[in-house]
RNA sequence: GCCGAAGUGGCGAAAUGGCAUACGCGCUGGUCUCAAAAACCAGUCGGGGCAACCCGGUGUGGGUUCAACUCCCACCUUCGGCACCA
């Protein structure tokens, strides 16, 4: 019977269903094996599976059955992130319920993922909109706000107008919202915020434990977080009673400060300017900075605009008067708000300096033009060299100079050695109503208070009406905001914004340890003995955002003293995207192929195998429909290959002197169970493990068995057998069912993963190939031990050898046993 | 501007410093067929040669080495991240 069509979807059924039935993939804790965590970024429920989602779990599910295979108790959940957004969105548009909306994208999405195959242990499935699910984030939050890491303050904070809602600083991209694209403006609100500030030592220190990640990754952290070591310096306002403190990290160009620089925001500026005669077009000015959105601001070709306060401040280390302006290059988010401007080793304060002609100080040298003078400058000189002009420290090198100068001036109390962070507080408040709210009420009498834990889950309500605009629905819904002061009972308010979603996706690895527990947040036996994740899979996209924020929460949980460990994923895959045409596949791009229609052709093995094949997980993926074409072709030869040669009533493989036939069939067989093997092991290179595959497929096609012979059918057997298990968790179906046909009676995952016999790889001739200076000038079928000395014989007997040597002599002869000889000349 | 990754046939791609292009697609020719499809067999980096074989060749230019896709230096291009970060 062919490999037809109607016979690989009724394959595919049958084995989805044995291994539901059998409950094959059900995860139970077992202190006596050792586990192994798979876990792939759980997927936003939008409707249908798309093709970058059966990548990212065809990867996965490799993995999962590989290690099942090794004898692992294996970990391979899967959940809904389905909280968010574009449900709200959606309903709004089609004028239904976010949870109606969500809640059928998952029953399509989880028709998909069934038909992929995937081994989950569908036991444990969650969708974070579920309030089982929700309450835990509410008593997480609780929690920190116990602790004083989620704390509620009035700040500017990142506006998505198109969105109607506010967005963390990592949400915004390059200035506009990370979903919608809209250019992100700044508002005063009063909002929610997580401290993750107070982990910024930590979540820096802990990168360098995350040697199994990739190291883009960790760059991408390393500078988002974004220490930096410096001195804050205390400039005293002349005429007082101010003293403006300046961040910098380059203190040792501090005697060459010629003015400071606030930022228009920045809370001295009012009292600066209180009373002065051009009071008015300083405002005017700060104002007119304040109206423009961050992107206008900072736009990369910009020219820098300021104004002067008319007041001066005192350098500490030389007593020098210097103006106080106010510039929008200076921005009130880092640092201090205001700096000490050096033009001469500053591009940016140069580019000032000429715009408005303030004085320039060179005070360090330039090791290649010594002589320089400031009136000949082009641009800032921002190499190192000896300081001059710096009163004590005049000939240091400037780099030495640093901590000279930081040590000198804290002594003197005139500055202090400090560190800075990029990373801001998290915030987590949204204007929406399709999240979990946030369990805070507010008491006319007693403030903010937080609901009681034994009060939770804070429900969302169903009967909301959403419009996408005015602010929280749920500050529309009177039945939910009315609520008792839990503390004196009176009349209260609860908080109308709901959590970001970030905050649900957070902590999920943990709840799958233990997805129905109802008493705990999650059980930490289970946690202890599943976590961390092993191996963690899922789109660069996230490198930030939600790796960043799990570490975080990771780290507050041990600090509860509820797990023992400090980062949750141990090793981390990003796999490339999947594009179509040179382009990322997506719906407004309308270059999207649909998996269904891929399967309902040639069958989920064959859209897991050429997908496998086409490249290296991590690589861009350039979707070809010839090749799951191809795929299909080799599925179907080995098919044909069990149907037409497998012979079931020969089992054993009794004979010892095989013959170079043999021989051949057995290396390629051991070498096949080498490479895949170590591919999947070492790097997941799953295409070339396939490769391998099909070279050992191209081996047995050509194997002859003579119909006497049981001992070659016996081999020819072993060889199919082979090729049916290594195989098995790249297309699981087709070799469950085939390894059934051969009279397995188990399912393959029970099968221990092969082992290869080292002494089978071995040749008794090798090719030897011989150079002349580098170049290939010969191959040689030489026996495997031959020494060198024989070698040389052989070779330098060899006519064509001679002629090429002629009478040259022979400066040095390099051997490299079993593979290769170069003779110099 | 800074940081990171990548650049190899017509295409997807492969190569512990040791035969460049494995494996697959596509293409060409053949077997089978009335014919086609499928399947199978052979060929397929460029140039020269009837051929054995020779020459060139992994983005560019240098270097290290008996030997470089691989290591080092400089540059070009593409992609990704960060960015008036003081």
């Amino acid at each position: 019977m062919p490999y037809t069509t109607h016979e690989i979807h009724r394959i595919e059924a049958k084995w989805q269903k044995i291994w539901q039935d059998q409950k094959i993939f059900s995860a139970q804790m077992d202190a006596a094996k050792e586990k192994y965590y798979v876990l792939e970024m759980f997927p936003y429920p939008s409707g249908k599976i798309h093709m970058g989602h059966v990548r990212n779990y065809t990867i996965a599910d490799v993995i999962a059955r590989f290690k099942m295979m090794q004898g692992f108790n294996v970990l391979h959940p899967m959940g809904y992130d389905a909280f968010g957004q574009p449900a709200e969105n959606a309903a709004i548009k089609n004028k239904t319920h976010p949870a109606h909306w969500t809640y059928s994208c998952i029953d399509q999405m989880r028709a998909g993922l069934k038909r992929m195959g995937f081994s989950y242990d569908w036991d444990r499935e969650m969708a974070t909109c579920d309030h089982a699910y929700y309450r835990w984030n509410q008593w997480i939050f609780l929690k920190m706000y116990e602790r004083g890491l989620a704390f509620r303050k009035a700040s500017l904070v990142n506006w998505c107008a198109s969105c109607a809602t506010t967005l963390a600083n990592e949400e915004v991209i390059g200035g506009a919202c990370w979903r919608c694209q809209s250019q992100v403006v700044q508002r005063k609100l009063d909002q929610w915020y997580l401290k993750i500030t107070d982990y910024s030592e930590q979540l820096l220190e802990d990168l360098r434990k995350l040697d199994q990640w990739p190291s883009r990754v960790v760059t991408m952290q390393q500078n988002w977080i974004g220490r930096s070591r410096g001195v804050n310096i205390f400039f005293p306002v002349k005429g007082g009673p101010a003293t403006i403190t300046v961040f910098t990290t380059r203190v040792d160009t501090i005697f060459g400060a010629t003015y400071i620089v606030l930022a228009p925001e920045h809370p001295l500026v009012e009292q600066l300017i209180a009373g002065l005669p051009n009071e008015k077009k300083i405002r005017d000015f700060v104002e007119k900075v304040a109206n423009e959105s961050k992107s206008q601001r900072v736009g990369t070709d910009k020219k820098k605009e300021g104004i002067f306060t008319g007041r001066y401040a005192v350098n500490p280390v030389n007593g020098n008067e210097i103006p106080i302006w106010i510039a929008d290059y200076v921005l009130m988010e880092y640092g201090t708000g205001a700096i000490m401007a050096v033009p001469t080793h500053d591009q940016r304060d140069f580019l000032f300096a000429k715009e408005y002609q303030l004085p320039l100080c060179i005070v360090i040298r330039n090791p290649q033009d010594p002589h320089l003078r400031e009136e000949d400058l082009k641009s800032a000189y921002e190499g190192d060299g000896a300081l001059v002009h710096s009163g004590p420290f005049d000939g240091l090198d400037n780099r030495e100079a640093v901590g000279k100068i930081a040590a000198w001036m804290g002594e003197k109390k005139i500055g202090a050695t400090t560190v800075h962070w990029r990373l801001r507080d998290w915030l987590i408040s949204r204007q929406r109503y399709w999240g979990a709210p946030i369990p805070i009420v507010y008491c006319d009498r007693c403030g903010i208070v937080a609901v009681p834990e034994n009060q939770l889950p804070v429900v969302l309500p169903q009967e909301v009406n959403m419009t996408g605009e005015g602010g929280s629905p749920l500050a529309r819904a009177l039945e939910f905001v009315h609520t008792l002061c839990p503390q004196c009972q009176g009349k209260a308010r609860r908080e109308t914004d709901t959590m970001a979603t970030f905050f649900d996706s957070s902590w999920y690895f943990l709840r799958f340890c233990s997805p129905e527990n109802g008493s705990k947040v999650f059980d930490t036996k289970e946690a202890a003995y599943w976590m961390p994740v092993d191996q963690y899979i899922g789109g660069i996209e996230h490198a930030i955002l939600h790796l960043l924020y799990s570490r975080f929460f990771t780290k507050f949980f041990k600090d509860l003293g509820l797990i023992s460990f400090e980062e949750p994923f141990t090793r981390l895959l990003t796999q490339g995207m999947v594009l179509k045409n040179g382009e990322v596949m997506s719906k407004s791009k309308g270059n999207t192929v649909d998996p269904d229609s891929v399967i309902e052709r040639y069958g989920a093995d064959s859209l897991r195998l050429c997908i496998l094949f086409a490249a290296p997980p991590e690589d861009q993926l350039e979707w070809s429909d010839t090749a799951v074409d191809a795929s299909w072709k080799f599925l179907n030869r080995v098919w044909n290959l069990v149907e037409q040669r497998f012979v079931a009533t020969i089992d054993h493989v009794t004979a010892t002197d095989l013959d170079q036939q043999d021989k051949a069939l057995e290396r390629e067989r051991n070498a096949a169970i080498k490479k895949v093997t170590e591919d999947i092991a070492v790097g997941y290179k799953f295409n070339t493990a396939i490769s391998s595959l099909m070279i050992l497929m191209n081996v047995i096609d050509t194997y002859k068995v003579n119909k006497i012979d049981t001992s070659k059918q016996a081999l020819l057997n072993r060889a199919i057998e082979t090729v049916i298990v290594l195989l098995g968790s790249f297309t699981p179906h087709i070799c469950e069912e085939l390894w059934e046909r051969i009279g397995h009676k188990e399912s393959i995952i029970k099968t221990p993963w092969p082992t290869y016999d080292a002494q089978a790889l071995d040749q008794d001739f090798v090719e030897l190939v011989v150079q002349i200076n580098g170049k290939l000038r010969g191959r040689f079928q030489i026996a495997r031990q031959t020494t060198e000395e024989d070698v040389k014989k052989i070779i330098f007997a060899d006519t064509k050898i001679q002629e090429a040597i002629a009478d040259k002599p022979v400066k040095r002869f390099v051997f490299v046993a079993g593979r290769l000889a170069n003779i110099v000349i």
